[in-house]
DNA sequence: CATGAATGAGCTTTCATTCAT
DNA sequence: TATGAATGAAAGCTCATTCAT
């Protein structure tokens, strides 16, 4: 079929897309190797979007958000209940950053990520989706460790806000190392959780 | 003066790389951006580099290499002192990174560092400097880390290898923050320096 | 019209180039030169060919291969007659080099003939043409002089493949020179022929 | 020695692009790349030539031109000895330009001589020194003809010019091919010497 | 005489984007 | 919707030439 709906055509160009903005990054991927990718020719391209900078907005709106939502869901449904260990759901979260959600592509969502930083510096939205989302994982992580606080789980003597940034940052800082030094071992962090938690091994 | 020493404008172009390395990227920045940045034309960037990948290979080594080695030299001192405080001298190394040694241009070492991260996935020499850079670092700190279990100063219950890898990748992924958000409080980090000291406050 | 067919204006890039590899030579047309020549922005020189070095394989191709295939048809044609005159066969295929085939760019063909001599050294897969081309025409004459022999016609006191080369040397060393003397008398190369033949005049 | 006299450098500089010149040809070799095999440096180029094709010219003067003066005079003298055999001057004559004269560099000397017939076309002075040659040589070789003539030993019933332009044209045909088909016998021209001879095997 | 820094024009090639079909 | 020819700007790089030292 050489006509399809413009939906399906549009998702092909958005993986594609995702695999190489993660792959060689966002001025080094071109509209002809992308439409390889999605099985169409570089002309078409433009039904489906105005500019190259509107599909990296489509790729983290469809692609990026999504994945982070599946988390939240998730992590929350797993905090809901009542005899819930706090630690626990701790490292199952790491587990699913460093897997990723699909488990399919974690190396691309990590490889992508690093590009947005990147990319943040240029293009203004990113920068702003960037700032989003990372008070989106404040206010997430906030709301676990306060439950942990009120479950006598998790240590009062530090400041909330301190221990959620210590996590993310220390996440984000194995993740980034991961992508040069293939033999750094991310499970190490778990430590850190447990040095926030009151009943210590 | 339109002639000048080849050193000199070999600086030049080097300062005016590094800037621009870290607001626009690799890719992004133009040999004419570069030459344009060093009051010079184009065509005599050739005069001092074969290739634009060269010129990267020298900011690393003449601009971020010497950084290193300032810090490194600097805390080394500090540390063969008889009575030094391990948690004091860790402190003040992650003063030294945030701020930068000359301190000018902090912010575009930052900058740069990621730039470099992206990088590494295309271009060889630059994964292996990272790589190389890596266990530099993590040499450098199981040595202070040590130092501060012989004088009974950090904890012995966790493994050093583990602290260090804990400690470089708060480190940058604070750093990492920053470069999206600037409202971001690196000096939190001194928290988990002390959750790895014995004498807690 | 802006659009027009991929193959047409193929031929119009392949038309210009030969026109200019006759006049300037490889180094010297340049992309800008040959796509003024189609009537083409430079730009556009891309959609049809890889790479300069591609064209010039085209150009070869579809230019000077097919001109020898057509005097190779024509020659065959009239030497398979029974009472046909080998003498003058020769000298109706003396005739075809010099004037070409289609008869308008005969000064072009030997031009770039000699610009792929030149380019030869440089590029291997000229060098290979070149010869195949030689291989091709050392065979076909051997074919004719054969014949000529079996009817009785061409000397058999010196060996076929001498009389080859020397025709062919010949042949080229009249091209060339009228090159650069267009005073030249290619036609006294019939000489030769004659000194061939049996029934000498 | 830094500082040498102009002559020597001169000499080196031109030794060098006439090695170039055969190997790369004009538009190919750089200044930069004949002051390489000079052992100087660029700059100092224009202190002996005012341009690129200044020295071309100076490299077709002093060496070009300078091994067919020798070729002449060694052949002249041979054939002034009253009882002289001008089927073996000729034949030592396709040797010496098959050779070359001082042996050294004769595949030089033929890829050379093919670049400037290419170039001809471009540059006004080497079509006319192109010319020049010719003539030279159709003089030369119509006095050894005649005077084989005034001998006996060569044949009457053919245009001594015409004799003259075939064995010319024969000697660049041969040496062209000899450029791409290395297993091409040169001597085998001799043949045409012996056809022209009046006392044939 | 020699050096090498500097220049500017020109090269091949890439690419986001437009548009007739 | 899809195609691919066409465009023009910009990229990295080369090179003949100039000139202060």
């Amino acid at each position: 079929m050489k006509y399809k709906t413009g939906e399906e055509t549009k998702m092909k160009i958005i993986d594609s897309a995702f695999q190489l903005l993660a792959d060689k990054g966002y001025d080094a991927m071109s509209i002809e190797d992308i439409m390889k990718g999605a099985g169409k020719t570089k002309g078409s391209f433009y039904v489906h979007f105005k500019t190259k900078e509107e599909l990296l907005y489509e790729v983290i709106e469809s692609r990026l958000d999504r994945d982070f939502g599946h988390i939240v869901e998730e992590i929350f449904k797993e905090l809901s209940v009542d005899t819930c260990n706090v630690q626990i759901v701790l490292k199952r979260l790491m587990h699913l950053v460093h897997t990723g959600t699909g488990g399919a592509d974690r190396e691309l969502w990590t490889a992508t990520y690093y590009q947005m930083v990147v990319l943040s510096k240029k293009i203004p939205f990113v920068r702003e989706w960037m700032l989003k989302q990372y008070h989106a994982w404040v206010d997430f992580m906030s709301k676990i460790l306060t439950r942990g606080q009120d479950l006598g789980q998790i240590r009062t003597d530090i400041d909330v806000r301190v221990m959620v940034n210590m996590l993310i940052s220390l996440l984000e800082g194995y993740e980034l190392r991961s992508m040069v030094d293939l033999d750094v071992e991310v499970y190490e962090q778990i430590k850190l959780i447990e040095l926030f938690s009151t009943n210590q091994p």
